[in-house]
DNA sequence: GTAATTTCTAAACCTAACTTTAGGTCAAGA
DNA sequence: TCTTGACCTAAAGTTAGGTTTAGAAATTAC
């Protein structure tokens, strides 16, 4: 078996720990795209190990697939990316996990302050319309715990 | 309009920025449990205000709708919430999200070290095999980013 | 050469968290 | 009173990220 005939699909399932229709199912995503041999069977590169590696590692930051498809659209395409390829495209992967953080502790630290200190009074609570929702639709104001003061 | 015949369910929408059909869902849920009027409609306490905005909260935090439901059990059901009953289930909350955040900030540090390291050779890496992914089924060791080091 | 694996495609199924639709009832205002 | 808007139920649809199934073809092992 040569180097050239590459990897079958369930060889990649066992190196990488995926399920086979995993696999596939990141094909039909565009995330992966291996080729055919004379029977009509995939066949994936070495490199494509460490493809969906990144996957992976990319989905536990809470990417999604689609997401993953445009950062991994920053790998060069004519050629086996190289570890700067990759810590390349890393940077924004560090990017948004830094963001991500900021968000669950600015949320942390109000919760105290928040839902905790007695008050309950809000619009004034850092808790009100944050990031994710508000941005999820434009159905006007959100009064998290909003209840009026005298509630 | 008496206090006592409570909000309907297009005022609790209203008020909490939630959908009807989300206020009902969540009913389903059992995260909510409104009574009913003489001609069949819902009828819902000014409290239950609070109620939802802590379902939102929570859910920005992580936890599933069965998760949200454990935590509201702790509240007492045979009286209104006090800011101190609220305090006691938040600190459920405020471990559950000092958890996420620590995991993160985890991944994080391992990621320049890791993907962007350049040596790309894993299972050394602390990214392999994270505490998600290792649970969340059998099927032997994962090597993330685990081509062998020649590849 | 034959048997056992593996792979193939297409389509159906799955969970979470909702929304939408359809057809009908209730409530509030002029 | 009448009309309009809010509400009701049940069931089907939606999105993400996959898995399962079925029947057929390719590959590997002996």
């Amino acid at each position: 078996m040569a180097v050239s005939e590459g990897l079958a699909i369930g060889a990649l399932a066992r190196r990488t720990g995926l399920a086979v229709s995993a696999i596939r199912y990141y094909e039909a995503q565009g995330l992966i795209t291996p080729w055919r041999n004379a029977g009509g069977q995939r066949r994936y590169q070495r490199a494509d190990i460490r493809r969906l590696s990144f996957v992976m590692i990319a989905q536990q930051f809470g990417l999604s697939l689609p997401e993953i498809r445009e950062v991994l659209s920053g790998l060069p395409g004519n050629r086996t990316p190289t570890p700067q390829d990759w810590k390349n495209i890393s940077k924004g992967l560090r990017a948004h996990l830094d963001q991500r953080i900021d968000t669950l502790i600015r949320l942390r630290d109000n919760l105290d302050g928040c839902i905790g200190c007695g008050c309950l009074s809000l619009p004034k609570c850092a808790l009100y319309n944050p990031d994710d929702r508000a941005k999820s639709n434009g159905s006007g104001p959100r009064y998290l715990m909003g209840d009026t003061p005298e509630g």
